[in-house]
DNA sequence: TACATAGTGTTATATTATAACAATTAAAAA
DNA sequence: TTTTTAATTGTTATAATATAACACTATGTA
C-alpha cells in the first residue's frame, strides 16, 4: 500500500496524466500535454517526475525513458520493480509476483552481497501481438 | 562462449576501449577517447555500439546510459543480462549466477507468458563502499 | 513571528541519440 | 572473376532527453 503523499499542484497534474495513460509516457510528451495547465518548461516536468519516482507513485522504464504509474501494492516504494515490455506494441505491464520479488529481494551474489534495490525488465511479445 | 565475430575497424577500436575500462563508459566519453584514432562523430560511435550490443560483446547499462564489455560466458548474446551497481562509486559488475539466470529464463507471469529476453539491475553498495 | 524546507518559474545549456545522404568496403552469388 | 547485394563508413545537421543556476513563493514548525 502506498503511504498517502500530499502531492503539490504540478505533481498532481503530472501524476494524473500518467495514471490515466494506458502506456508509459515520455517526459516531453507529458510536457506537451500539460502546457494548457500552465506547466511550460521541461524542468517543471522533470522535477515532478523525480519526486513521484522517489515516493513510488510512478516508475521509470529505463530502457524506454518513459514513466508509468505504479499499480502494484507490493512494490516497496520504487525499491523493487519488475516490468514486462512488448517489443512490438510497446505495452508495458508491472509484474507483481510474490515469488519473483521474494527471490530477487533475497538474491545474494557470489560474494554473499545483498542488494537494497533492483529493477527488472522482461522483453517479449504480449498476448495480442503473439496472435498476429 | 561468444561466437567469433570479425569486428570492423571502428567496432574494434571501440570494443577495445570498453573492454579495457574498469567501469562502464558513456558514448560521448568513448567519442573523446577515440578521436585520435579518426572517429570523429557521435554516429560512428553509436553505430559501433549498436552492433557490439547486438552481437553480445558489450551490454548497455540502461539506468546509466553506459556500456560495459561482457565478461560472462553464460549470458546468451544480450538476451539475459544482470548487473550489480554501486550507488556510491558507480562500480558495475556483471552477475553470472546459474541459479538466477535459470530462474529468470523460466519465469512466467500470471498469464503464463514467458519472455525471450530480460535485463536486471541490482543497486546497493559494493564491498569497498560498505566499509567506509 | 522567524526560520527552515520544499516547491515553483524561468532561461540557458548539457547530454544522449538519430535522420538523411553520399561514398566505400566486404561478402556472396552468378 | 565479375556482378550485385549488404554492411559499414564519413559527414552534417538536428532531435530527444535531462540538468544547472538563480530568483522567488508556499508550507510547515519552533
Ligand atoms: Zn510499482
Ligand atoms: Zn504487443
Ligand atoms: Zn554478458
Ligand atoms: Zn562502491
Amino acid at each position: 500500500m502506498h503511504k498517502e503523499h500530499n502531492l503539490t499542484k504540478n505533481q498532481k497534474i503530472i501524476f494524473d496524466l500518467i495514471d490515466k495513460s494506458p502506456q508509459p509516457l515520455k517526459a516531453y510528451s507529458i510536457l506537451y500535454n500539460v502546457q494548457k495547465k500552465g506547466i511550460k518548461a521541461p524542468l517543471q516536468v522533470y522535477r515532478a517526475l523525480d519526486k513521484l519516482v522517489e515516493i513510488g507513485k510512478i516508475h521509470k522504464i529505463e530502457s524506454r525513458n518513459a514513466f508509468i504509474a505504479c499499480h502494484n501494492s507490493s512494490c516497496q516504494v520504487a525499491k523493487a520493480t519488475a516490468f514486462s515490455i512488448c517489443e512490438i506494441c510497446e505495452k508495458v505491464t508491472e509484474i507483481s509476483s510474490t515469488g519473483l520479488s521474494k527471490y530477487l529481494a533475497n538474491f545474494k551474489d557470489k560474494d554473499g552481497m545483498k542488494y537494497s534495490k533492483y529493477n527488472l525488465e522482461f522483453f517479449g511479445l504480449c498476448k495480442k501481438c503473439t496472435l498476429k
